[in-house]
DNA sequence: CGATTTACATACAGCCTGTATGTTTTTGAC
DNA sequence: GTCAAAAACATACAGGCTGTATGTAAATCG
């Protein structure tokens, strides 16, 4: 049986990801040792340094691979409604659903910011999600201006805390409501 | 020259702390190894493991001391206006100030979730700003009702973020106005 | 089919953390 | 004041982890 190198790197790659992010998910990434990730990955510390520069790299590879499913799962059920408010409403729920896979709270709104710092966590999935909403607040909301941008940054941290609340056992309905009620005062206050 | 025991461990505490502090602004907590936080301290690892049960509980005392210094900063500043709404911008305000402190934002915001999780972060301060919050919140918006408590949370995260930003070297106005805008929006939505 | 590159596995050096043990200084009672 | 006990350190040690260097087998390629 032989395999050809590029599914051989593939799946090497895609083993310790995945073992990489259950124990990340579990333990946190300061707490979980690379002899752990490799021997759930059945490879040995070789491959990891062969396919990885550090540690570090395995996490942001990880990273990288939760900010694409969480990108897609919203492109995928942006349900395109003409009337922007629904549409942001509509982006909200995806956001949340897509945010509850498994410790995907903790990957990507706790430990990606202090592993791999703000700026480099920010370029990873703002340019995906934060983009999305920017778009959706201009539709919304034509008369922001100026105030665009930092709208967008603040309803985005309210979104990651929403995602963390709900992940940690909260009521999903009432931070969908709180959410609603402050595009719609942001709507009400900016027309005047 | 001899020190009374009571000054000697208050004296090696604040050392090791005010050492941690630096070097965990400089370098973030897992960069930064003991025998560096001792040297800077001026005192031997035997020290540290004396006063402290190990390295997260030093990191977990100098986030005790930026909480309860950015609650007092707060709490000295808190032009308690009659007006709701002022109050609650002055306060805003306030706690912008406050985080202006060098690396306060990383140390509270970005690195003590991931290192000592995130409920016991929020344990520690949240019930210190984000009390603040929920009452402020409640005098100027009696109609939030069951809502109260995920807007709080959110327009929480909201202020977390705006610290982030300016201390990114974002300009701080349109944040602030930006904040106000939000709560002014969930007034003028909520009264109807 | 032979040479080179790729994909690993093994071995090693250095550092760090937490603990155990030793030493000095302070305290408190007589 | 002195002596025992406790507190405040300092030193020494064991174990584990990270990253690198070196060695080996498999695949690619001319």
């Amino acid at each position: 049986m032989s395999r050809s190198n590029r599914e051989r790197t593939e799946q090497t790659r895609q083993a310790l990801i995945d073992a990489g992010r259950r124990l990340f998910v579990e333990k946190g990434y300061a707490e979980t040792a690379t002899p752990e990730i490799v021997a759930a990955a059945g490879v040995t510390r070789g491959a990891l340094y062969h396919h990885f520069e550090d540690k570090r790299a395995l996490f942001r590879a990880v990273i990288e691979c939760e900010a694409k499913a969480v990108a897609e799962a919203i492109e995928a059920h942006s349900a395109s409604c003409d009337a922007p408010r629904a549409t942001l409403i509509a982006g909200a729920s995806a956001y949340f659903d897509a945010m509850r896979a498994e410790g995907r709270t903790r990957l990507l709104l706790i430990e990606a910011p202090a592993v791999l710092g703000l700026s480099a966590t920010a370029a990873i999935d703002a340019e995906n999600a934060e983009a999305t909403l920017r778009a959706g607040l201009a539709a919304m909301l034509p008369e922001a201006g100026t105030m665009l941008e930092p709208l967008t940054s603040l309803l985005s941290a309210a979104f990651d805390r929403a995602a963390i609340a709900i992940e940690a056992g909260a009521e999903r309905r009432p931070y969908e409501q709180a959410i609603a009620v402050l595009l719609d005062g942001l709507a009400d206050h900016l027309r005047r």
